[in-house]
DNA sequence: CGGAACTTTGAGTTTCCTCAAAAAATGTGG
DNA sequence: CCACATTTTTTGAGGAAACTCAAAGTTCCG
């Protein structure tokens, strides 16, 4: 199945959730305030599982949003017992998954927590880069980039986007990132991740699905 | 095992991950920023797993701390793998717990990045007390207590102290809570609810570890 | 080429923060 | 049970961070 960038494919309250994994590009996940406030919970990129608390639970609570074209894997709900059941080795690789987001989600809650709006914001670059680069799209010559709006990086952080852009100029203005078009180049993400005070993901193993 | 109010149990970096069923008591999961920033994660209720990060992935990256006393069940890591071989049923309850976590932490997202102080603190109070009586905290007379300081509530908000006992009192003059002693009780969850424009956890079933 | 979406900038306002200190509750040892 | 240290809650004042409103540039896309 293929998404078109901006499609929404997965809407808040489906409850015939289906269960995807991610062959290329970017999507995010997100809900929604009912007077319009918007929150980004987190990016998915290929490799990744979406949908999974719609399957397992039965209904979902947030809505996922492609950022550029998309190609995805469909899995029928059903067929998860059937993966639970006989193919222990994969059931497993779900739950790797599972906990791997979960641990991201903790990262976004200290970040909006605890970060100011600079270090959020270098925190968010920093993190998109070694997602970006830990399933190959580092690859190309020069930096990576990354298929955003300033409105994206807004609702992801909790700020309004005038300050967001003004907190991004700071990071351009240091040489750390660079704005082109509806998109995001990192520059020198080891710089990112210092001034966020960040560690990194650390993922040395991970499970092919 | 049990655990002190206090105590912490499981803390960051620890390579050697148990993995715990909370049988009673309160706990809540954190991390910490290297200059003294903590942000509260999520609270652990009986019913909920500790540990599942770092038996699955290897390393826990936050910690835990009982704020009453606690007692646990411990689970062998190496049993994990056991589990999902041969109780293919227990395996997807374990994966069932992890999306509810996820869910949770989704919720918490959209709190700490859209909502204002009143909205987040009314927010964190219903859902505890949800939670608390959703494993049947709420059986004794009166009101629901929630073993807590205001600085738990800040960290968990990502809010000053100061500012959280202004927000505090609003909600106590509105009659929605009650504090007391190291404690808050819940009066009026639904109205709770509604300040914060918040659904709900929604938990129709959920599996008996 | 023209409209729409996105980025940028400035000005004034609100929310939340820090600092400082007092008041109240809690715990401890005698 | 009381005196004392500690922790927790409360209050006030001034400052910093982030917000809203408004409008002008830019870039993108049909």
């Amino acid at each position: 199945m293929t998404a078109e960038s901006g499609a929404v494919f997965l809407t808040e309250g489906a409850h015939s959730a289906q269960l995807f994994t991610v062959l290329s590009g970017w999507a995010f996940r997100f809900k929604m305030l009912d007077d319009g406030r918007r929150q980004i919970l987190n990016y998915v990129l290929p490799g990744d599982l979406v949908g999974l608390q719609g399957s397992v639970i039965g209904e979902m609570e947030h809505s996922v949003e492609a950022l550029s074209p998309l190609v995805l894997c469909v899995f029928q709900r059903d067929r998860l017992d059937e993966l639970f059941a006989n193919h222990p080795g994969l059931a497993f690789d779900v739950t790797w998954l599972a906990a791997r987001e979960e641990r991201m989600l903790d990262d976004h809650l200290l970040s909006l927590g605890r970060r100011s709006a600079l270090e959020r914001a270098a925190y968010l670059l920093a993190f998109l880069h070694e997602r970006a680069v830990s399933v190959g799209l580092g690859k190309g010559q020069g930096p990576v980039s990354i298929p955003l709006t300033q409105q994206h990086v807004a609702d992801t952080l909790g700020l309004s986007i005038v300050h967001t852009n003004k907190t991004l100029r700071k990071l351009t203005n240091k040489g750390l990132i660079r704005w082109l078009g509806r998109s995001c180049e990192v520059l020198d993400a080891t710089e990112l991740a210092r001034v966020a005070g960040w560690e990194g993901l650390g993922e040395p193993v991970r499970p092919l699905i």
